[in-house]
DNA sequence: GAACGCACGC
DNA sequence: GACGTACGTGCGTTCC
């Protein structure tokens, strides 16, 4: 196993955590505000870094030998306040407790115990991270030393590897201490040269590389009173660059194998945290997880293959692939199992993928497969180069569709619906959360193979059932194939121009930094905006804003209750303002670039095929299908999805009001349909019905309401939820859905119906025999049953939407294939498909990718489809 | 790690 | 008259 060593400074740690957090005391008077913080992150590192070597370093007493350099290094500094000086036994206290080696060095500080171990360690092939609140530390950045300096709080990092610092500085870690020697440090008290900062300081650098190759040729500066300046403090710069440099070769009795970390007794560190009263983290350490459960199930009898033969790979075989982690891009394959005629065989990952023969079965079209996930399995197997064939049966998505309710977490679910228990599901077998591990060889064949005999015993009754339910079409024709589809999309990944979401980022943070001080300055002090509870205390208690609804732990500060705010105070809008960008910035930024391959520069979602009861897709891990397009500012987001090639567009093509078509159709409703036949602005047509007057009366607020009573009707709110969307009463909210629906009475007839079926049967469909069950809808609970209600009107609504796209979907691979094009689908956003495509393909896919949308189903109105491209996704609107 | 509040898309 | 309201994903805060 890889060797990764952990080294804290711990002072600055504890300095961090001191006066990131309010001065906390707990039951006994002693302040732990430094002690929380300091745990916490230390709770973060075990848990994030799973270090194999731990230590934590403290400075030793206060003069070092830097002193002896420069009697006034870090004078000028604040003493230490007592309220945290009192808290370092407790903190060293807490690591004993937790098992992890801490050293200190008299006549040395922390970051020369960290430089000489993390060279020490480096040298012999360790992965070292370095964590500090002190950016000096960044120098001893190397390929296979990381340094994470504190952000904001102490969680937050900011992670330096050398690539890093070139780009933030342009420097080379190595050059830091040159940077220093040059600038000086005002918290040391080092004092460089007078008049150069951070930028001058760059810039010599990256001309003269280091402090000594600049002071030699300082008649090569331009710039006359920089010279003098050079010249003049030329032994001042040599001995500031000394001071900030950390030293590697520390008199460090510690050697390597003497800080192995081999995890605490959960007894010691118990006993600490009740005695400091952290009860929170108290609860956090018990149930975080759960063991391996050991149960006897009833033996199976199986072949560890040694190598593959002939009679291993027949027809008509389940095979299962464990992928350990859930996201299959990248996760390792933990081993493969094959059930058939001839028997049952666990192979090692590396014989199955390894072997001709494996790949030529697998990918033989021929030889047909039963499998679990077939989409996840098809992914990680090409990524190994074997392109899996002949699925004939995926039982994951055969029981989404026969029960798309039940909760699907492993092929365990799937089988003790159907009484087959001699299984574990994952979380028993591997354990759950903090806990989990990878149990022996032997037992994980075991565990494999077992999913395999699932497979091969229930394939055939799921198959019957589907059948009986005239929903094997629906799975055979077209949820099995859009997963292979799916497959390929999600393979491809879509390109994000990194370089701009950094850019955008940094315009990002400058106008945070801006919003957030322009807050704090109209409240009158700092508070974390981020917090709705501190915010609440701010509007609602200090500025006396009268509170809208309230929450279960105290104010709203909800968009809808600040907006009816706005103008009571200016702090309003900014609020609103930061909140908008923060959340830009958050997710969007830096949530996607954290999901970046960086070899490639691409993502790669996941779709959940098998989640959503209307029958719609999901994405994770990026999420694209929630990517901002209603404002400006957010969609500027669009700009970094790129073509994967050069000269290349993004081409996106979206059905029109897809649901009301459909529900045009659904409900057979003549006045919907020949609107539709008409193609009329649907909005104005149902304003007109509404409000009973003629296309040329309709106002632009009457058009707001009729669109926002489809919209309802579209998603199946209630009359609260959409006077809540238009911001008027109950009552009149309910008028307009009256008003609707005698306007339409094929959908008041639909509705009705629909409801009347749903009691009936159990269960709507959708126009592709797709299944919601609706037991509740029996309920003697108003809410209860009005909630199944509305969605036994907005299921086959919602869900025909989703059959049709995916057929599209289907249709449209065979067209992009038949037709010889590059184009590629690369995602699914509910009514639209995204494509990146070569230039010289525009043409083409204007013509066939409305046509093969607007005709994957045949209706009773036309479907409409909108297409545009352009160089990003932003430009395809 | 879990609950919560909040916000983004369709 | 109840009582809490489309679906999903993900982020930051809180926890003393």
């Amino acid at each position: 196993m890889e060797k990764k060593l952990v080294l804290i400074d711990g002072n600055s740690i504890a300095y961090r955590a001191f006066f990131a957090l309010p001065l906390l005391n707990n039951d006994k008077g002693v302040h732990t505000n430094a002690i929380y913080g300091f745990t916490t992150m230390l709770l973060k590192i075990l848990e994030e870094e799973k270090p194999t070597h731990l230590l934590v370093a403290f400075d030793a007493g206060k003069t070092t030998f830097r002193h002896a350099t420069f009697t006034e290094y870090k004078g000028g500094r604040q003493k230490t306040p007592p309220e945290l000086s009192e808290q370092f036994p407790f903190i060293r206290d807490l690591l004993d407790a937790f098992g992890i080696s801490r050293y200190e060095l008299e006549n040395y500080e922390a970051d020369d115990i960290i430089g000489t171990l993390s060279k020490v360690a480096d040298e012999e092939g360790f992965q070292v991270k370095v964590i500090s609140g002190d950016k000096d530390m960044t120098q001893l950045a190397s390929e296979n030393v990381t340094v994470c300096i504190t952000r904001k709080g102490i969680t937050d990092m900011e992670i330096y590897t050398p690539e890093h610092i070139l780009e933030k500085y342009g420097l080379h870690p190595n050059q830091i201490i040159d940077m220093k020697g040059l600038m000086g440090d005002q918290s040391d008290n080092i004092p460089g040269v007078p008049g150069v900062g951070e930028k001058t300081a760059i810039k010599l650098l990256k001309e003269f590389e280091t402090l000594e190759g600049l002071l030699s040729s300082i008649d090569q500066v331009s710039g006359a009173k920089l010279k003098d300046k050079l010249s003049e403090f030329k032994d001042q710069a040599i001995m500031s660059k000394q001071l900030a440099t950390i030293t590697r070769e520390a008199p460090v009795e510690v050697v390597l194998p003497a800080i192995e970390y081999s995890g605490y007794s959960y007894e010691k560190v118990k006993s600490i945290f009740k005695e400091l009263g952290f009860n929170s983290l108290l609860e956090k350490m018990e149930p975080s997880g759960t063991e391996r459960q050991e149960v006897e199930l009833e033996e199976i009898q199986f072949e560890i293959a040694k190598e593959i033969t002939e009679e291993m790979l027949t027809d008509n075989a389940s095979l299962y692939v464990e992928i350990l982690e859930d996201n299959y891009h990248l996760a390792p394959i933990l081993g493969l199992a094959i059930v058939n005629a001839n028997g049952k065989y666990f192979f090692e990952t590396d014989i199955a993928v390894h072997s001709p023969l494996f790949k030529e079965w697998a990918e033989d079209e021929s030889k047909s497969k039963i499998v679990y996930d077939a989409k996840g399995t098809e992914v990680s197997l090409r990524k190994r180069d074997i392109h899996l064939k002949g699925i004939q049966f995926d039982l994951l998505v055969a029981s989404y569709l026969l029960n798309p309710s039940e909760s699907l977490d492993d092929i365990s679910s799937v089988a003790r619906r159907y009484n087959e228990v001699n299984i574990q599901s994952n979380d028993e077998f591997y354990g759950k959360g903090a806990k989990r591990s990878v149990p022996g060889k032997e037992e994980i064949a075991d565990h494999i193979v077992r999913k395999a005999i699932i497979l091969e015993k229930l394939s055939g009754k799921l198959e019957d059932e589907l059948k009986e339910n005239q929903q094997y079409e629906l799975f055979h024709d077209l949820e099995m194939p859009l997963s292979l589809i799916l497959a390929d999309m999600e393979s491809a990944g879509i390109k994000v121009d990194v370089g701009r979401l950094k850019k955008m980022n940094e315009e990002l943070a400058a106008k945070l930094i801006k919003l957030e001080s322009k807050i704090h300055q109209l409240a009158g002090e700092h508070f974390n905006i981020n917090s709705p509870k501190q915010l609440g205390v701010i509007l609602f208690e200090k500025l006396g804003l009268s509170s809208g609804k309230k929450t279960k732990t105290g104010y709203s500060t909800s968009a809808d209750v600040l907006e009816k705010l706005a103008d009571d105070h200016e702090i309003i809008r900014e609020i609103l303002d930061y909140r908008q960008l923060g959340k830009l910035q958050s997710t969007y930024i830096e949530g996607l670039l954290k999901v970046v391959h960086p070899n490639t520069d691409k993502v790669h979602t996941r779709f959940n095929q098998v989640l959503a009861q209307t029958g719609r897709l999901s994405s994770i891990d990026p999420n694209l299908q929630n990517i901002p397009i209603r404002l400006e500012e957010g969609r500027k987001i669009r700009q970094a999805f790129i073509p994967s090639e050069e000269d290349w567009v993004i081409f996106a093509a979206d059905y029109s009001q897809i649901e009301l078509r459909v529900l045009a159709h659904i409900a057979k409703d003549e006045k919907l349909i020949q609107a539709f036949k008409d193609d009329l602005d649907i909005h104005t047509k149902t304003a007109m019905e509404v409000f009973h007057v003629s296309a040329d009366d309709v106002t632009s607020n009457m058009r707001r309401h009729a669109k926002a009573v489809n919209f309802g009707i579209v998603y199946g709110i209630s009359d609260f939820g959409l006077s809540q969307s238009l911001n008027i009463t109950r009552r009149e909210a309910g008028l307009f859905i009256e008003r609707y629906l005698e306007s339409y009475p094929g959908v008041k007839h639909y509705m009705e119906d629909s409801v009347k079926v749903a009691k009936q049967q159990g269960f709507v469909t959708t126009i592709l025999q797709r299944r919601r069950y609706l037991p509740e809808i029996t309920s003697r609970n108003f809410n209860i049953r009005s909630f199944a209600e509305r969605t036994a009107m907005n299921t086959p609504i919602q869900g025909s939407a989703a059959d049709i796209i995916k057929k599209a979907m289907i249709d449209m691979a065979d067209r992009l294939q038949s037709e010889k094009l590059q184009s590629r689908l690369l995602l699914q956003v509910h009514d639209e498909l995204i494509f990146e495509a070569p230039k010289d393909e525009i043409e083409k896919l204007k013509e066939i990718v409305p046509d093969v949308m607007e005709n994957a189903v045949e209706l009773s109105v036309p479907l409409k489809v909108d297409y545009s491209y352009g160089p990003t996704w932003f430009d395809a609107k």
